[in-house]
Parts: C-alpha cells; sequence; structure tokens
DNA sequence: CGCTAGTATCGAAATATGTCAATGCAACGA
DNA sequence: TCGTTGCATTGACATATTTCGATACTAGCG
C-alpha cells in the first residue's frame, strides 16, 4: 500500500474509544449535564439536573447513562436518591492534541 | 422557576454550537482525517485523505463537508485536486474547560 | 403495602452513515 | 473548439443509530 503521507497515528479500535467520548460530548443536553456538574460544588442528584432540562425523566436518564458508560460521570446512591458528580479522570481533561 | 443548584452556564444556542463540533468529532473516520491532516506539514489533497480510510470518495467528502461546516478544515482547489488543512482556529484549540 | 426516585425497555420519529448514480470542474488531446 | 478523462462534490436512497415519550420495572423509605 502506496501513500503520498504517513499513515495515521493510532489504530482504529483507539480511534474508536476517543470518538466515543466526543460523541457523548456532541449533544447539547448532555453538556448542559456536565456544566450543571461542573458548576456544582458538590453532587447533584438526578431530579436537579433534569430540572435544568427540557425533558423527563427518562430521557434525563438515558443522557445520564451515556455519559456513565463513557466514565464521565459517577453517581452514588445514598437512600432514595441518586448523585451524581463529574469523573475527574483522564478522560475529562480532554486536552486534546492531533497529533500525538 | 426555582432551583437548588445554579442554572448551567451558557444559554442553549451557545451550548448546540459546541455540541456541534463535538459532533464532528465523534466520529472515528473524521478524528483519522483530522489526525492525518495535524501529521501533515503542508495540505493534503482529497485522494490521499480517502486512501487511508476504508470508505469510498462520496462518504470521504461527505465527512469532510462535516468537518469544513463546523469551521474544523479549510480546502482549496488548485486544478484537477482539493486540498485541504486544518483551519487553526480557536474551534480547534478545543482547550474545553467546564464550565467556563 | 403504598409511595417516591430512578432506571430499563419498547416503539416512533429524527438523524447519521454509506453506496450508487449523476453532476461540476479542470486538464488534456484531436 | 469539442469530446474525453479523472478528481471531487452532490443527490437519492437504504440501513443503522440516536433521541425521546410512554410504560413497566426496581430500590429504598415509612
Amino acid at each position: 500500500m502506496q501513500r503520498c503521507c504517513p499513515p495515521a497515528v493510532g489504530d482504529t479500535a483507539e480511534r474508536t474509544n476517543e470518538a466515543a467520548i466526543f460523541k457523548a460530548l456532541g449533544d447539547a443536553h448532555r453538556l448542559t449535564i456536565l456544566a450543571t456538574l461542573s458548576r456544582a460544588e458538590d453532587e447533584v442528584c438526578v431530579c436537579d439536573l433534569g430540572s435544568a432540562l427540557p425533558l423527563n425523566q427518562p430521557a434525563v436518564s438515558h443522557h445520564l447513562k451515556i455519559l456513565r458508560d463513557d466514565g464521565l460521570v459517577i453517581c452514588e446512591r445514598r437512600g432514595t436518591w441518586v448523585y451524581y458528580r463529574l469523573a475527574l479522570t483522564q478522560k475529562t481533561a480532554l486536552s486534546v492534541h492531533y497529533a500525538p
């Protein structure tokens, strides 16, 4: 396989993982959730997250699951309520630089 | 409207714009395109961008249009070929910090 | 058990992705 | 000039994924 330019850095699987994170961020409602969590000094319960969005509870829960599955937020149940907070991992740092 | 937590920063329109950029990055093929452009010292023509992807030309063109519409790349036609390069604007800096 | 908070599942509408065909655009040769 | 060739984009369509509401379900409390 002959090419004029060097092949792209990183394999496809790695790039797919990166894309999944960006995809999770590619929704205005989820950005609102993350912004709310970031502004909150402490964790925020689901009902408060939902009250800032024009969605009903199942839809909010759906978006939260996406953020959970991508490791962007973590949740903890205490009694009746579930509290969310940002998962401050490398992923959320998001200092993206192409190419590495 | 009464809430326990402060409202999210930024209005919906602004957040929608941000989401559009993340959505553009939320695809492994488009990340490959951006990585290739970033690695290339100079611009890269469409045929070379396409040869690094398991897609045919129309699909590549489609992805390039998404990146163009979001202001992430710019293109220039010279003769028969069209050359792409990164649009090094604020958008591509992508030093994301929530909340601002 | 009843009640509330949150999640999971299902289905419909909207959107995204990729392929094929058709169109533009520029270079080249008769 | 005209037709041909090759690169790139656009449009139409089929398929896949996403989004969100309605409903059903689970967990915890009194």
